[in-house]
DNA sequence: GGTTAGCACTCGCGGGGTGAGAGTGCTAAT
DNA sequence: ATTAGCACTCTCACCCCGCGAGTGCTAACC
């Protein structure tokens, strides 16, 4: 039987346990809420909590700390999110306008604010298209031999990659092959250049093929374009001091692997409203070395089905109603950036 | 007085040490080097070799360590340096080939291959020019006002940057601007295109000032174009589990202001012989966090004054001989790899 | 003089004991 | 249903102590 008031009791457990970090017991929570209750009574509370898998004792005769159920259940229905001052909006607002109109720079303002703020790794992606297209493409002489092929995206993200070609090439003549290549690939996404069948030069084939080559590897989450911020705060934490487990934390974190990390399909429909939040607790993440953490996420999308994703990762005990709130706002403020520049 | 046989001594302590971690006694020396000696006489020694300030004993009646100055005599004058055997040179080189042709997959797998090879820390900077220079240019639009500059450098680097203008402008109005700029900006460097006095619309001058602006930036030893990899194994080391420090220590490996962790200017004399290796021991390093540390550097250089980084870092307590070998091959490997793609 | 055996001395480390403190569960009274 | 009281449990910090590794010194030896 859950009642009100043990829900009301778990609300308490969780924010003292975020903010104090140590097992909460029944006297301190009374002192510290002035409960209209004994301490008795909290306890036999907390025992009913303890058998519905709510709370749990690090060991008998310590206080009580969330499990990873109860924090779900808390920000199921018990968090309250976290309203931010407008003096904080308007000093981020301000920090994105003074900074480079750069998607990656934007990207990577947004991890590090998010990280210094909250406390916390930040991992933030540069938006980009589920299925790029070209608008434009260019070729750059190297050497005889090898060119640079240039591509920019609808969305104004740049590829670039070397190319070894059949034989040698003037500029001149890669710029005529790039301009000719223009008006068959422009506005086409990877799986249409593949598909066209026209008969051509090698060299026109090579490049046509790397450059849907390069669409398609830009189109999964990939390593590159994605910052991180604050594993430093983060393994400030206290549950993070001189255990062996954190250097397998930092490990799956190092590799850039991030989509890992942060399973971003999970939980996030991609049909979710707007600014949906979702959050993985512990143990609910797949990755064995994520489980000490909470991850918060969430998509931020411009036009064009620009798309990209921000997110906390955090110890468990991590403050839920402010992480949220701020992820939230970030995302609704990139959007807002991204509509107005990128439209 | 430095005997040969005080020196012979203080090199079986580093080497002792760097395999063991644990401070080395006089008569687990004797015992392991079978020494033609006895413990006394090795005390004796060691009592010596303190007082020359080169061994330390952390406290009383424990064995030796060896100082910041001795690891510095080590190193100057005691170190072999490993031979790398011909199966890990193939090996690496072959890694390489299998590669793409990328300046930045490069500088990756640079970082990457130190990484795990040496168990430390890396970081390599993808090599560029100290005076970048244009070799080809181009607008894409963005929307109205806002366009893409995209700058190829001479080195085959590509920089870009978001620019507003004053108008708008459609895409073959930028495409003609592009290719008048690119006959009076092509094989130029930051300084002569700012100097060029020419009389020309606004959004010439925008964009040419752009352009310079980016040169300029990019000859900096710009952030983004480093690799870092093998934190988690650096931390793994047992001089830097559980302390307060190490923290501090990620924080300034984390910011990628990774010039200040790696002070490539000092040691590494822009015309030193070929290959030249520097080492900063310990307290050496200006910044303090690194302290703890030794920074194993050496520079590499492509054609046309293309030069880059390649570093380790790692406790003091590294094994120098093999890092230096290691650190020493891949900058013959990457120069020899850019020769060949990149001339 | 350099080398060595012997010995007293010094510390750090790990184990066991202990007492304080925080917290619990249970019971009986309200 | 709530609460006061109480016995009980467990951690943590502290101290003590003995072991072992290592040192420095001295006196004898080659």
């Amino acid at each position: 039987m859950l009642t009100e008031r043990r829900k009301q009791l778990l609300q308490h457990i969780v924010e003292e346990y975020v903010l104090t970090a140590q097992p909460v017991g029944s006297h301190s929570l009374v002192d510290k809420y002035d409960l209209p209750l004994s301490s008795a009574t909290i306890r036999n509370e907390m025992a009913a909590l303890e058998d519905e898998g709510l709370v749990a004792q690090p060991h008998t005769s310590a206080g009580r700390v969330p499990t990873d159920t109860g924090y779900r259940l808390y920000v199921e229905a018990l968090m309250h999110e976290e309203e931010l001052t407008d003096d904080l909006r308007q000093t981020i607002r301000h920090q994105f306008h003074q900074a480079a109109r750069e998607l990656e720079e934007w990207a990577r303002l947004a991890a590090a604010i998010l990280a210094t703020r909250l406390r916390n790794a930040a991992v933030v992606t540069t938006p980009h298209s589920p299925e790029p297209r070209v608008r434009w493409l260019e070729l750059v002489g190297v050497h005889d031999y090898l060119a640079l092929l240039i591509v920019v995206l609808e969305e104004a993200r740049v590829l670039q990659q070397t190319l070894m070609l059949d034989q040698p090439f003037t500029q001149e003549e890669l710029t005529s092959l790039a301009r000719r290549l223009n008006d068959i690939v422009a506005g086409k996404n990877a799986a249409e250049i593949s598909e066209q069948k026209i008969v051509s030069t090698p060299a026109e084939i090579t490049v046509r093929q790397a450059t849907a080559d390069l669409l398609k590897s830009a189109d999964a989450l990939t390593p590159e374009p994605s910052f991180m911020d604050g594993v430093r705060g983060l393994l400030k934490q206290p549950e993070f001091t001189g255990g062996e487990r954190v250097v397998d934390l930092l490990g799956v974190l190092e590799e850039r692997n991030l989509s890992k990390a942060i399973p971003i399909s999970a939980g996030v429909a991609d049909d979710a409203g707007e600014h949906q939040v979702s959050i993985i607790i512990g143990g609910e993440h797949p990755v064995d070395e994520m489980q000490l953490c909470s991850v918060v996420t969430t998509r931020y999308g411009g036009p064009e089905g620009l798309r990209g994703v921000l997110s906390v990762v955090g110890p468990t005990r991590m403050n839920y109603g402010r992480n949220v709130a701020m992820v939230r706002y970030m995302s609704t403020l990139m959007e807002e950036l991204l509509g107005v520049y990128f439209t």
